[in-house]
DNA sequence: GATAAAAGTCAACAACTGTACACAAATATG
DNA sequence: CATATTTGTGTACAGTTGTTGACTTTTATC
């Protein structure tokens, strides 16, 4: 019972040889995460499909569901997972493929809106847990958004138009941008699927959004500058 | 069968008389309301409470929630609908009791929350019927908000820093406005109830980011103008 | 090749679900 | 008062759910 299993003693020596049951377990893992992320495109939150349904969807009996989960629960904190890792992974490349600096925001609006349509399945149910689930679902997504938000934040720190803005300020600008990205996905999701032109709508629109709040950053002035303002107007 | 029964013939005499089922009829009623309303309090979502949860909730035995609703979907709607009817209520009331020019903002944002504070679990049912819920819940709460939208979009209007924005440029920068309403009002809902410094903390985000917006639109360019200057500059 | 572990199947359970139907009490209407 | 309607109760039924324990079959390990 307490014995540990050695596992690929001699490491990677013949390595198809051990390791057919592991692919085995790792298939059908996958087809009980994509089931449950399927049924989650219809009607229905996470926390009202059952155990059951995803089993039978996975093509798998229900008993079957506990030699990988042991709730319904740890199912949903591993799809909250890896739906973050994709998310990272995206800004990830994004950096270290810079966009040309002329229409930067509709490239970059243009870029993240593929991406969500690309993988539609993971942001629905983010989209969905994000204020629906159970709380350590909202935890674990609200830490993951909080992350992207201060990513942000250092990103946009670099720009020359930042300079006299307080690392709080940032963070508040970030947070409102993340806003904006929260909203056109959400609308996003709930498009059609034919539907071309309201996505470029989309788009523009967000665009439009990004472009006001950085025109609002540049004219911003610090607390520190707002209070010795009125300091002066005070007498 | 198809017989209407005539309520109420001789109008406002005796009204006391007559009624006296109807009353109780709308007091299970609101019971059944409530019940789901309380139900969705904690973790559980709109489709993942059943029926006789909500009769039992409400001290009643199942099968008289049919006298009532025909479905929970019904009784869904309804909530939706006396959600936003509430939330109407609200904007017409601060148009008839217009805030000091002062410090407006601050003060629109600190009325709202306090607001949200006060009818927490319609807006706690909103936001997490927003985009959990079923395609028609979905469609109901998005509507009102566009309606929101709109009205909110006539108010800017008025402004007389908005004199040469176009009508998509106003709807654009108050779907801006909502959207960061929106965010405040879900990080409220997930407020420890005691926390006072974390709501005024919340108030001062919400407040900076609106200011933003406010200043972002000061110096908004109307795209006529942009393509105009782009023109110029192409030669 | 013997042995032990893992992955999945099968049958069974108590609990809960939505809904249909017949009934009891309350109340409105002639 | 007699009658009809409304509101809520009680019982029942078929379906689904999560979880158990004992089982078969596949595969890794010695």
């Amino acid at each position: 019972m307490t014995r540990i299993t050695r596992r690929r003693s001699r490491r990677d020596e013949e390595e198809s040889e051990t390791g057919r049951r592991d692919v085995r377990k790792q298939r059908t893992r996958r087809a009980l995460l994509d089931a449950a992320l399927e049924l989650m495109q219809g009607e229905q939150s996470f926390n009202s499909i059952s155990l059951r349904e995803v089993a039978r969807n996975a093509g798998v009996v229900p008993t079957a569901f506990y030699r990988h989960f042991r709730d319904m629960d740890e199912l949903g904190l591993t799809l909250v997972e890896e739906a973050l890792r994709a998310l990272r992974q995206m800004m990830r490349e994004a950096r270290s493929a810079p966009l040309p600096a002329s229409s930067l925001i509709s490239r970059s609006v243009q870029t993240y809106m593929g991406y969500v349509q690309a993988n539609q399945d993971y942001f629905q149910f983010l989209a969905k847990e994000r204020f629906g689930g159970s709380r350590a679902l909202r935890l674990a997504i609200r830490q993951g958004t909080a992350l992207f938000i201060s990513e942000l934040a250092t990103d946009l720190a670099r720009f020359p138009g930042a300079n006299n803005l307080s690392t709080e300020e940032l963070q508040m600008i970030s947070s409102l941008i993340v806003n904006i990205m929260i909203a056109i996905t959400e609308q996003l999701l709930d498009l059609p699927t034919d539907s071309e032109s309201e996505v470029l709508w989309l788009q523009d629109q967000a665009a439009q959004q990004m472009r006001l709040v950085f025109l609002g950053s540049t004219q911003w002035k610090p607390k520190s500058v707002r209070d010795k303002q009125k300091a002066i107007a005070q007498g």
